[in-house]
DNA sequence: CACGAGACCTGTTCGC
DNA sequence: TGCGAACAGGTCTCGT
């Protein structure tokens, strides 16, 4: 579910309400949500430890704890909840953390995909990572040298986070539309001016995003906005708002891709065409 | 190296 | 109304 700008909404949140937040007990519900270590080792790890920074990379959510480093990956259905003590557990929970003063922190995650680790060192776990896209060393030439190292479709190599960290599905759709490419356009066929025009879309896209607090369609991520916003992405068979031309749905690695066939083409278009339609 | 299929999971929506 | 298929914000592994 959560791409960069959920993510990263969730740590501002985290980052106001449990800086500070001593953890006193943990309970695991499904084992497999532990990527390390197994639940007894993990539990008399973190006990005693308390929350001193939140960050993020990629989609990463990094907890610094006294002496571990917290990694929690959302993937696709998980949520981290604060709230007092109920007398029960609301569905879907995974993991709990007891934290003084009666507050607990909740993982919920419906489909189980949700990961996360206790380690001393999370270097190797985030070291296959590619830049931050919003990083201001990631520079558009920086990026049409990466895009032009790779024979790829377009989609899959920005989805692939060794490529880049923190776009997923929807993101990727916007970008794309935005900078008027195909989901399958060949990246190292990828001009300067197309290269520079992509980065900056998806440099627009995120801020955008984020300033909304991410996108909201269910109650799995709730709070954000971003979903006005769309120009793609789940809008198959309604009109492109650049052009009017209906909004396709195909398949490219696996995933749905949303795309105007118009202001997206797949051959070049003859710069007279693309001109005259998207000039006011 | 690039890509598709299948796996991991449950819940919701769609079509007949 | 009921029921199976398709689909979902992600990533890993395997075979070609």
């Amino acid at each position: 579910m959560p791409e960069l700008p959920e993510v990263e909404t969730i740590c501002r949140r985290l980052r106001a309400s449990c800086l500070g937040a001593h953890i006193t007990d943990a309970r695991v519900l499904w084992r497999r949500t532990l990527a390390t270590p197994a639940p007894q080792r993990f539990r008399a790890r973190i006990r005693g430890q308390s929350v001193r920074t939140v960050d993020r990379r990629g989609k990463f959510v990094l907890l610094g704890l006294s002496r571990d480093w917290l990694v929690i990956h959302l993937r696709m259905s998980g949520r981290i909840c604060l709230e007092r003590n109920r007398p029960t557990l609301p569905a879907h929970t995974r993991l709990v953390l007891r934290l003084r003063g009666g507050q607990r922190m909740l993982l919920r995650d419906p489909r189980k995909f949700g990961r996360v680790w206790l380690t001393s060192d999370p270097a190797e776990l985030l070291a296959p990572l590619g830049p931050e896209p919003l990083d201001a060393r990631l520079t558009a030439d920086a990026f049409h040298a990466r895009l032009s190292g790779h024979r790829r479709q377009l989609k899959t190599l920005l989805l692939d986070q060794t490529f880049l960290a923190g776009l997923g599905n929807i993101y990727v759709d916007e970008s794309l539309h935005r900078a008027g490419l195909h989901p399958r356009r060949r990246s190292s066929a990828v001009t300067g001016s197309e290269a520079r025009r992509l980065w900056r879309s998806i440099r627009q896209v995120l801020r955008a995003a984020i300033r909304c607090n991410g996108t909201s369609f269910d109650a799995v991520y709730g709070g954000g906005d971003f979903q006005r916003c769309l120009w793609v992405y789940g809008r198959a068979g309604q009109p492109c708002r650049r052009c009017r031309t209906p909004i396709l749905r195909t398949v490219v690695g696996q995933r749905g891709t949303h795309y105007c066939p118009h202001c997206q083409p797949l051959a070049p278009a003859r710069a007279t065409q693309r001109r005259t339609r998207s000039q006011p």
